[in-house]
DNA sequence: AATGAATGAGCATTCATTCAT
DNA sequence: CATGAATGAATGCTCATTCAT
């Protein structure tokens, strides 16, 4: 196994083990195990279980952010774009499940509330795109004028439950379903 | 101390530990401490940890099931009662910020996910009153015929997602807002 | 076992075992182990490693501090009063090898030079009778003008030398040649 | 690099490491750090951390046995060659710190201790010198007849006492003090 | 019923040592 | 010979739970 190889079987490991038990629920030797690595090999790459933490994030961010960015026209109308970008993220949601899952726990733990302190306040992250097609949307005056808080919220979080429901196997959703939450989040925001 | 009031503070206790700290964050010593009482005594009024979280939501449960049963008024039109509902169900959230935050720690763990299956799957909680609302008003041609939980996600999910913006003070809410944003998840769902 | 039982087993567990063994050969679990308890009920008596270190210093001090002024009479000609400090310092820690070494290991140590450097500068401890007497014989021009912590070293560090090389058995100390001893290092610091 | 080279880098990073933070404080791998080679080649030259630790042992007391025999003269008087003994090991020390705290550390653990008791049994190490030259004082009835272990306590334990001050600058020596402390060293041992 | 001292399994992390390259 | 990634046993410490008083 290469040096990449092993950094990638950690993160790999982790990623799945925390998606479905949490951090509590994952201890480092269990990762190790899981990467078929010894305990101690994990700190050669990662310097505590923080910064692994923290990586996995970047990583799986980074991941989201080609996602979205892929294809992506800037001249094309406001409500394509936003099209674009919800329809890809909820099928990158849907094809990644454990991405999408170790997401919410890292936004639901102390990492996270930083994380979006940070996007709020200084356009952090891959977050920009929202946000500039929500702020080009108010200014047209086609989108509500609404705090930008308020407008994320209204556009993404019914993309985040929808997200879940289906992982967890509560509803089942395809291309037309898709289509047709992301409508309705379009007419949550839109005048 | 009664008996009751033991329960009551250890209850108590709990709620803004957990809500502050997670469950991870929250040891039953800390929590008998801060009750007021010894920590073997926990024991004698719940079984366990687990036991005493789960406790802890149904409390919770109750108290938001009341608070939006409230004045709820079953003859009065489908947008009046949603408003109604979404309303207080978000000045709930904001006047009672640390209810909000443990249900973000129930909703996201093991325990939540379990708990939402039994909603989608046998109305369990007071959620029922959401679906009667929903189904009624997708059967009027009022709302858009999406499944249930999507419906539910797309009503709902915003009023988590600003509330716990507010309660992180990201944003500030007002009833005049409060009001606004209502209104964007109606036109959300509504056809 | 009654909870001052406990307290004192695992100070003389951690006692014994850091003598022989040093800081870094006496784990906690060992330490527990020999005391009779569990690992975590160390953890009930001091907060830390560190702290049962600190702890176990002060004892020993406490206890040579309370054989020294034993008898010790202020009135009597700084000769005197040298021999008796001398003397019952030496016999103490011949009869209380472990304490003995204890101190080595702690003096040769972290904790050790800041503890050192208090007593330099800041009469700290219960040094200030040696350092009381030391002064008073410089003052009476009974003892050399030389730097207090010379006039320490002279003294004392002999003490300390036979003192070891008794209790690892190398020599064999009696009273006689305590008083040969004792009276050698008079020797060394009177004029 | 040569092969002689590399041995003297890693003797000279672990003297510095140790010196500075004790044995359990200088990792290996720290050590091969600032050695400048790799963790493993450290291995090539010592078979294990133990074996290293000793061998720094006799290198430096090679060192100091070189400086003690410099210029030593044995047709000298008694007390003219205790002081040279005495002033060039103290100026050593002074000179060389870390190669002081070294030994201090060693002294003080289960390496010293072994160490000791060969010195005291089997004339070994270069203490041979001190041994003859106490030996004969008290032969010539110049010195106190006390156990050889004895003598050599009183006439080099404040030695290192100031020397141990000196380096964490607790006083500060000069010649003419080192001078004082000698003639206080010869008036503990002689008749 | 209430207490809180005691327990001990479990966790994150370190580091001497090995060995494939 | 040299490297340094990998190993895994060992350590300090936490905390849910028990039980004698």
């Amino acid at each position: 196994m290469s040096v990449t190889d092993k950094r990638e079987e950690i993160i790999r490991a982790s990623l799945e083990l925390i998606a479905e038990h949490g951090f509590h629920g994952s201890p480092m030797s269990m990762i190790a195990d899981r990467a078929g690595v010894a305990a101690g090999t994990i700190y050669r790459y990662f310097e505590n279980k923080d910064a692994l933490i923290t990586s996995l994030y970047r990583e799986i961010d980074e991941r989201i952010g080609a996602v979205i960015m892929k294809d992506y026209a800037q001249e094309k109308p406001l409500r394509e774009r936003f099209h674009h970008i919800f329809t890809q993220l909820l099928r990158y949601f849907i094809a990644n499940p454990s991405d999408f899952r170790y997401l919410e726990q890292f936004h639901n733990s102390p990492y996270g509330v930083a994380l979006r302190r940070d996007i709020i306040l200084r356009k952090s992250g891959d977050c920009f795109i929202y946000r500039d097609l929500l702020e080009e949307g108010v200014a047209q005056q086609v989108i509500k004028d609404l705090p930008m808080a308020v407008l994320f919220d209204l556009a993404f979080a019914p993309l985040k439950a929808v997200a879940r429901d289906h992982i967890l196997n509560f509803i089942t959703l395809d291309d037309a379903i898709i289509d047709r939450i992301m409508e309705a989040c379009w007419d949550g925001i839109r005048r």
